[in-house]
DNA sequence: CACTTTCGTAAGTCTGCGCTAACATATACG
DNA sequence: CGTATATGTTAGCGCAGACTTACGAAAGTG
């Protein structure tokens, strides 16, 4: 499920209608119409977004209304932070260490 | 770049290979071992992580030990992070009128 | 210099996926 | 009900990518 998320996130089309719908609500059409593929291209994109559950629908009338969902982004977040705490570590510690060498002994360079 | 280390790292068998040498340093043979597919398989993906700027390699003798490189899972990181910024701002505001209210009304349940 | 060990590379296969074109569905509107 | 609007679904195409098998390269060892 957050490998699914992780897929769905890695193609640059669906960021890109994530970046769109990630503060607004929009039909499927008026997304469609930012980018230069056609329509049913993008009605799979949101159907895999809906899959990974990073986007959320709501049927007004004759249209669909999509938004981002800040939750499955967070879950995806959480998922990386995770993936990254062990060699992260590492690197904040040697840019610690490399804080505390500047101190005691001025700056670095300039 | 960063495009490439987010499809690098949306393949699951090259997240369990940067799993394994988050922290250690091993040969490419090792690596292999550790996994139900062939030597070459592991070469191509270790290729990949590397093209990503992902893991770093260093030639010993007549073998390659390789390690993940914190920096690129860095710079992975704080791309995503400008990337959520903005949308999970809302979540994080949600959160905190729900504090908020809870803080003056009391516990929400239990 | 042979020979082994350790590894990368090349060619070919197979599956998944992003896309288009054509068709199906559903809601509003007269 | 018939028609238009907004959208999902299906079939098929082309290409990228995750594999395997076979081969090649480079560094130690006798």
């Amino acid at each position: 499920m957050l490998d699914e998320a992780l897929r769905a996130i890695a193609e640059p089309r669906r960021r890109d209608i994530l970046r769109l719908i990630r503060n607004t609500e929009l039909p499927a059409g008026e997304i469609a119409s930012q980018f230069d593929v056609t329509r049913p291209a993008i009605s799979q994109h949101l159907k895999i977004l809906i899959d990974a559950e990073l986007v959320a629908v709501r049927r007004r009338g004759t249209r669909r209304l999509y938004r981002a969902r800040p939750e499955g982004l967070a879950d995806l977040r959480s998922y990386l932070e995770e993936f990254w705490h062990d060699s992260l570590l590492m690197l904040a510690e040697a840019a610690e260490e490399e804080e505390r060498i500047i101190r005691e002994h001025g700056r670095k360079h300039q």
